[in-house]
RNA sequence: UGGGGCGUCGCCAAGUUGGUAAGGCACGGGGUUUUGGUCCCCGCAUUCGUGGGUUCGAGUCCUACCGCCCCAGCCA
């Protein structure tokens, strides 16, 4: 059901409204800045897992072509091997695809351009406009000032171009050690502007990178690689986040000075944050790598793939990136728009199936024992095209522990003493005693009388039965595992303020319920596959499933209107 | 303290020659209902960070403040 690779639909119904990025490509092509062109792309680094801001921009950057009839290039932004992986660039292409969103033939690395990069870099130095640094790391620090005060020129800033040519080329030749030099843009020491103080764009570094294994020891930096990257790929608006602001006049500085085929108008807009989460990679991976969380697809991670093994659909998470909106204003979205999400699409599309998580035992003394008969029922109330199947219904059943108050609320409508209910789809039924544990007090069991009439949850005297409950029958009932999931952290920001982010986690974030019981029909659910458990919320198989158990994760509880009335 | 951004309902977010505050989520109320689900109604900013000003009229223009975010990696 969630239909990997598959294409994301063509749109339907109200256009969106259109963002400030959406109204500069309108007018680009109502003045035919691009000749109608629209060409985007999505520039992960490699060096971790997509997460739900990523799922933003992927929205943003192969939507946009997709609405304007251009195109979007997956490139990956390899210009730093000492963190990048080929895991991670296999695991972003898996995440991109099953978002609904492909590149066809324009997979691209900045790694592609290496040796064109390099040669700009050399015309950058003959035109006088790059040089050589041999100061330290330490010193080039120093050198930049502060915010407040501007930099001062480094010694070398005034070699000769031979010179700088000469040491560039024995930097590639493998002639220094890492960060005995490095390559830099002569712009201006005394830019009120940091990221224009000279920026460094080679650095020496005698590591193997995952595509060009042992050929370069000198790697280009982002300012330098990405816009160049832009240029030569024939980008029309290459959009980033906040963040990069400050770097667009650098962006565009390199880009003045080389003869690059174009010059992409760089747009930035406000990265995404969802409230009880975090969404960096470095923090990800922090608590991926000190085992916090089982693995980069833990479903309780903001990662796609913990996103996607939790049960989200593709359709629900585009849903959603359209509508966060996209601004420049810092946000952070509440997370309950996006498990609204989720439960709007699966409302439509998942079937109903039932399954008890606490199971308390049920058992009906007028219904003969030995006896089972086949329940018809219905895979969803308002689509009959789902089909129904048939559900075992005996003597004795199990009920959820949750759906039993011995001493009710007001309002309560379901299971308690001497009160009737209906069995979804089968009976209705009056509990007339509650056994317990003499032991411990705990309630083991119910007994409940039916009424034989009212088979198929109905009765024609026009009695009005107001709970509802679900059931398995024991004897037909399949055990399994559920893994109910809450927030990771329980502060809604828990970067903000002082102290380590780690100190918010939720120490109830996952609940393992070993004993569920599942009806027969729900061991034919494939693993990745959503369905509903009916009144409890929506559920997908997990790949940790076995013939003999299967495990479903908790997508998203249903909505509760009773118990948030009881709170 | 230099530079670059941003501030419209609890959370997002429209608002584009200034003309009298969209929509979604959340929340509250009611109806329908064999899921206390879904669905359907209704309600929810005299107000746009603040103070001045221009104007018949300002969220939209001017001005002065205030607040928040980003930048001093040989990370991206």
């Amino acid at each position: 059901m969630t239909a990997p690779d598959a294409e994301v639909p063509a749109k339907s119904g109200p256009a969106p409204a259109r963002d400030f990025i959406r109204q500069i490509v309108d007018e680009d092509n109502r003045v035919g800045k691009w000749g109608g062109r629209v060409h985007t792309r999505f520039p992960p680094e490699p060096n971790g897992y997509l997460h739900i801001g990523h799922a933003k921009s992927i929205c943003l950057n192969f939507g946009l072509a997709k609405e304007f009839g251009g195109l979007c290039n997956l490139r990956f932004d390899d210009t730093n091997p000492a963190k990048e992986e080929v895991e991670y660039v296999d695991a972003i292409q898996e995440d991109v695809r099953w978002l609904g969103f492909s590149w066809d033939d324009r997979l691209f690395y900045a790694s592609d351009y290496f040796e064109k990069l390099y040669a700009f870099a050399e015309q950058l130095i003959e035109k006088g406009l790059a040089y050589v640094d041999d100061l330290s790391q330490e010193e080039i620090r120093a050198y930049r000032g502060t915010l407040t005060e501007p930099g001062k020129d480094s010694p070398c800033r005034d070699r000769a171009p031979e010179e700088n040519l000469d040491l560039f080329r024995r930097m590639r030749a493998g002639e220094f050690p890492d960060g005995a030099k490095v390559l830099r843009l002569k712009i201006d020491m005394q830019s009120p502007n940091v990221v224009l103080r000279d920026p460094v764009i080679y650095r020496i570094k005698h590591v193997e990178h995952h595509r060009t294994g042992n050929t370069w020891c000198i790697y280009p930096m982002y300012d330098y690689t990405h816009c160049i990257s832009d240029a030569l790929e024939g980008i029309t608006h290459s959009i980033c986040s906040l963040e990069f602001e400050n770097n667009r006049p650098l962006y565009d500085w390199v880009l003045n000075q080389l003869p690059v085929p174009g010059h992409p108008q760089q747009i930035e807009f406000a990265r995404l944050n969802l409230s009880y989460t975090v969404l960096s990679k470095r923090k990800l991976i922090q608590l991926v790598t000190e085992k916090v969380v089982s693995g980069w697809d833990d479903p309780r991670l903001p990662t796609l793939s913990g996103i996607r093994r939790r049960g989200y659909t593709p359709e629900a998470m585009r849903d959603f990136c359209e509508r966060i909106g996209v601004s420049k204003a810092d946000s952070q979205v509440d997370m309950a728009l996006l498990e609204h999400c989720l439960r709007e699409d699966l409302n439509a599309r998942a079937k109903r199936l039932m399954g008890v998580l606490r199971p308390l035992k049920l058992v009906i003394t007028n219904y003969p024992e030995g006896q089972a008969e086949d329940i018809h029922f219905p895979y969803h109330p308002e689509d009959a095209s789902m089909g129904a199947r048939q559900v075992p219904f005996s003597r004795e059943l199990y009920v959820e522990r949750d759906d039993f108050m011995e001493v009710p609320a007001k309002k309560w409508f379901r299971l308690a003493p001497g009160a009737e209910v209906r069995l979804r789809h089968a009976y209705y039924v009056t509990c007339t005693e509650v056994i317990k544990d003499p032991a411990t007090g705990e309630v083991v069991e119910l007994r409940c009388v039916h009424d034989p009439a009212t088979k198929g949850g109905w009765s024609s005297d026009g009695r009005k039965v107001k709970g509802t409950i679900h059931w398995v029958s024991a004897a037909h009932a399949l055990p399994a595992e559920v893994r109910l999931y809450d927030r990771l952290f329980t502060k809604e920001n828990p970067t903000e303020g002082k102290g380590d982010f780690l100190d918010h986690i939720n120490p109830h974030s996952l609940e393992v319920i070993e004993n569920a019981l599942i009806e027969p029909a729900l061991a034919d659910i494939p693993v990745g596959e959503n369905v509903q458990f009916e009144r409890l919320g929506y559920f997908c198989v997990d790949k940790d499933s076995t013939p003999q158990k299967r495990v479903f994760n908790r997508s998203v509880a249903l909505k509760d209107s009773w118990a948030k009335a009881a709170r």
